[in-house]
Order: C-alpha cells, then structure tokens, then sequence
RNA sequence: GGCCACGUGGCGGAGUGGUUACGCAGAGGACUGCAAAUCCUUGCACCCCGGUUCGAUUCCGGGCGUGGCCUCCA
C-alpha cells in the first residue's frame, strides 16, 4: 500500500518516502512539564501514536525511531515550582510521571526514546556555536540571537515572507535585537534561575531558549535530516519555523525533516478551552469517569487536521461504540499477522493521511463481518487485530467489563442477590416483582439480559 | 490590520464533477411475559450569491459565519 501524508511544507498531499526504510525518524514536539496534561495536549499524542503504529507496521517495528521530547526546561516550570515551594526537579519529575501513566492509559506504546532538554544542554551549545560561527546568530548583552535575515528563505513553512512578517506585529523588540524578528537561542540566568555554562565566551551562566531544544534534541537522536516532525498547528510559527532556520543554518542543509505534520486544535462542548473561562479538563480527569479506549476512539472519530469538538456526547458516543465491538471480540486473542486481511484494510485507509475516521467506519462494517460470518474465532481475532492498529480493543471483553464496574463502584454481590430474587419471581410468574427489581437495578444503570430460563448476564448501561 | 483553515442530514463525521458514506438518535416491524441485544424496513444533507459545465455539495470568484496563528499555548 502506498501512504500518503499532508505535508504542511507543501500544502499538498504527498506519498511518503523515507530517507532510508531501515529507520524510518519521526520527531513528535512533547509537553512542557510544569502542570497535568490537558485533553487537548492528548491529541497529538495519540494521533501520531497512530502514525507511529502505522509506521511500524509498514516499515517493520525495529525499522521505526520515535522521538517525542520533554521540556524541562521553562519560565513556566520555573514560575510554577516557585508557587508551590518546590524544586525544578521535583515538578518536572512529577509532571513526566503524570504525563507517563496518562499516556499510557490512553493506550499509547512509549516513543523509541523520550529526551529531556536539560540532557542536551551541550548538544544545544554545540548548535549555538555553529550557527554564530557561520554568520547565522550573534551575541548581544549575554543573549545569543539568530540572525534571521542572514536565511533569505526563513518563513517558508508558515509562509510569512519576511517583509510582511511585522506588519501588525505586536512584539516588544528588547533592543539589543538587530532585527525585529531575530529570536533569543540562549539567555543569561539570574542566580535563582536555572544555569548552564554560556557558550560563545559569554561569561553569565545561561538558559537555552525554547527553539533550540528540538533542533538538538532530534539532531542527536535522529541526525541532521529525518522523515517527519510532527505537532499541534499552532506550533508553525514561530517553533518549527525556528527549528527549521536553526537545523538547516547550523547544518547547511536544504530541509530539516521531509514531511512536516500538524494537529487540528480543540475546542471543549465549542468553546476554546481556557482557564478563564473555567473549562480546562485534563486527561486525568476525564479517565476518573471514562476508559482510556472510550477517549482515544472519540479523539479518532475526527480526522486529525480539522477541528475537533471535544463533547460530553462524543465521549458517550465512543463508550457505545466500544461496548459493541467488545461483545463482538469476546475474550479471543487478537490476529496480528502481517497476513490479516483486515488489518491491510484499516492500514490502507490509515494511509490514506490518516485517515482514522474512515478506518473506523471500516471497524463498524469489520465488527458486522465478524459478528454474523464467523464459523471459528478466526474473524473476530481479525477484526481485533485490525483495530490494534488503532490502538483499540487492548482488553478482552471480560476485562472491559470488569473495568467499567470497578469504575462505576457497584456492588456485584447485592446485584447478584437481586437477580437471584427476580429469577424466582419469574418463575413464580410475578411479572411485576420481576419489573420492580429490572427498574430498580436499570436506575443503578445496571442492564439485565434475559432468556427463558433466567438472567444471562447484565451489563452497565451507558 | 496581516496570514491561514473550516462551514455536510436531529447530532457526530467521511467523501465525491453525475450513482446508499458510515455511526448515534428517530419511526415501523420481528423476537421477548416485559426489556436488553440482534435482525429487517425507513425518513433526514451538502452556509448564501454568482461563474465554469450537459450536470457542482464537490472546481473558480465574492459574501456571511466559526476557528487558528501573528504574544516561548498541542
């Protein structure tokens, strides 16, 4: 199959070819860790988890390098840890850790490798001298500056050419700018902010600002050039802007990575999500009340480039969905093969730019095939290994189930109890007793399943 | 103000120069003591105005609306 990806760069969607097949790089830009992550901070995470499945399976698990980084290093983190009275280092830490079991929960496989800013201090410090040496960046009053009119081309991601870049601007120029758009590549720390050594012979020990990281960081772990850097859209100017003047100066190269991807934005129940306006929801919150599943099916359920409006009904919508497909699959093991025929089905539609809506109306027609045409189990281990690809359908049905009643907190023992009373009623032929405990039980949200001799079994309603 | 996206049926959401998207919800029916699940049948659409075309929801132009970036926010 052929995928094909819309590449910012070119405004156009384009077949994807790697630089080299036996390590296909992709570079994803990763959270700053100073607070829990957001549901809107969750959707790149999971949309390029998808591409990285995609990948792997194109390409070959081994044949796949994932970097995703974390920004440990900010006047955000810095501002916060001094509001709560505790270290950099305690926040940060505490914030990865969240960030890591939200992740997981959402049922994203770990990148390939996850590096800090503060681990590469010296990789960025190697940039900077590089990019002052050729004539790309300057010092001033112990910042170090890039030169942005020294790279005719700068702006061609975002496609601001550079005489219309300041009109209506609303920058403060600091003055020791030689041009207004020049951005800081490092900065000098005051005693109570964090400090590394200075490059360039300034002598105050410094920070690095926050575009160098990425190019140091995707430098050392995938080399001058790689495939795809990916992210949310509001990162194209300035970020990958600068990440690309940065690598493509300091390198002498023509491109940093081929393919530039980017995330739609979100809006909570179609409004911006925001503090003021009270509606910030993390991702922790919302897997107090909902699986991890439920969430990335409802994220999947919009292709990643539009706008997603992230809803209470499109979580429930989501929930159905998965309850469905889970009493298709039964507890059988998942068909993952290189040779299952409905995994090449979601893979072709995925490679279609992502397109994961499509991929899950095709689960819906799968879930139909497997349900009705199965003689053994081998449809539904197919149909469960074709959702793999998105991540979905982890769990077995049992263990679906389980989680949801742990979730809702309900006593097994005294629903039992009240089935057992309604099966003697039944048999009894008091049909009203029988109604009164179904009711009682369904405003528990508890939903009984009959046949003619008793209760099969029961499940939580959604 | 500058640049850029998007606007599809009750809701969510793909796609296409002419043929059913799909899912949820709704309606009718089968099944059930009643339900749930399942199955069958079924109603509902392409923001507005021009243009190109035999024909546009799909291409082009304009308008209106929503959103993003231009402020180290995914």
């Amino acid at each position: 199959m052929e995928l094909r990806l819309y590449n910012t760069l070119t405004r156009s969607k384009d077949a994807f070819r790697p630089l080299d097949p036996a390590n296909v790089r992709l570079y994803v830009c990763g959270p700053t860790v100073y607070d829990l992550a957001h549901i809107g901070n969750a959707r790149p995470v999971i949309v390029f988890d998808v591409l990285f499945r995609l990948l792997r399976r194109l390409y070959g698990a081994d044949a796949v390098t994932y970097v995703r980084n974390i920004t440990d290093v900010d006047d955000k983190i810095n501002a916060r840890a001094a509001d709560r009275g505790i270290t950099i280092r305690d926040l940060t830490e505490e914030t990865y850790d969240w960030f890591r079991q939200d992740t997981a929960a959402l049922g994203c496989l770990p990148p390939s490798v996850e590096p800090r800013a503060t681990e590469h201090i010296r990789e960025m410090q190697a940039l900077i001298e590089r990019l002052v040496a050729s004539g790309h960046a300057y010092v001033a009053e112990d910042h170090v500056l890039f030169d942005v009119p020294s790279m005719p081309d700068y702006g061609q991601l975002s496609r601001r050419p550079l005489d219309e870049m300041l009109n209506g601007a609303r920058v403060d120029v600091a003055p020791f700018k030689r041009d207004p758009m020049d951005f800081v590549l490092w900065k000098p720390s005051s005693d109570d902010q964090p400090g590394w050594p200075s490059p360039c012979g300034i002598e105050t020990p410094g920070r690095p600002g926050w575009h160098i990281e990425c190019s140091a960081m995707s430098w050392r772990h995938l080399g001058e050039t790689f495939d795809i850097h990916g992210g949310g859209i509001d990162l194209v100017f300035p970020h990958h802007e600068n990440e690309i003047a940065q690598s493509r100066c300091a390198f002498g190269t023509g491109g940093m990575a081929q393919v530039w991807m980017h995330n739609g934005f979100l809006l909570l129940e179609g409004e911006k999500m925001s503090k003021s306006l009270g509606n910030f929801v993390t991702i922790r919150e919302l897997l107090a009340d909902w699986e991890g599943e439920v969430l990335r099916l409802a994220m999947l359920s919009t292709h990643y480039r539009q706008p997603i409006n992230w809803t209470r009904q499109g979580i429930g919508f989501a929930a159905k969905t998965l309850d469905k497909w889970y009493r298709v699959v039964g507890d059988v093991e998942a068909d993952t093969g290189p040779d299952n025929p409905f995994e090449s089905e979601i893979a072709d539609r995925l490679g279609d730019d992502l397109n994961s809506p499509r991929a899950i109306t095709h689960l819906h027609h799968l879930a139909e095939v497997a349900e009705h045409e199965d003689t053994s189990s081998a449809l539904r281990r197919r149909f469960k290994g074709a959702a793999n690809l998105l991540g979905l359908l982890q769990l077995t049905e049992t263990q679906w189930k389980a989680r949801q009643r742990e979730a809702i907190a309900v006593d097994p023992e005294a629903i039992e109890a009240l089935i057992a009373a309604r099966i003697a009623a039944r048999k009894a032929r008091d049909f009203a007793a029988a109604d009164h405990i179904r009711e009682q039980l369904a405003a528990q949200g508890v939903i009984l399943m009959d046949n003619k001799d008793g209760t099969t079994s029961w499940e939580l309603g959604r």
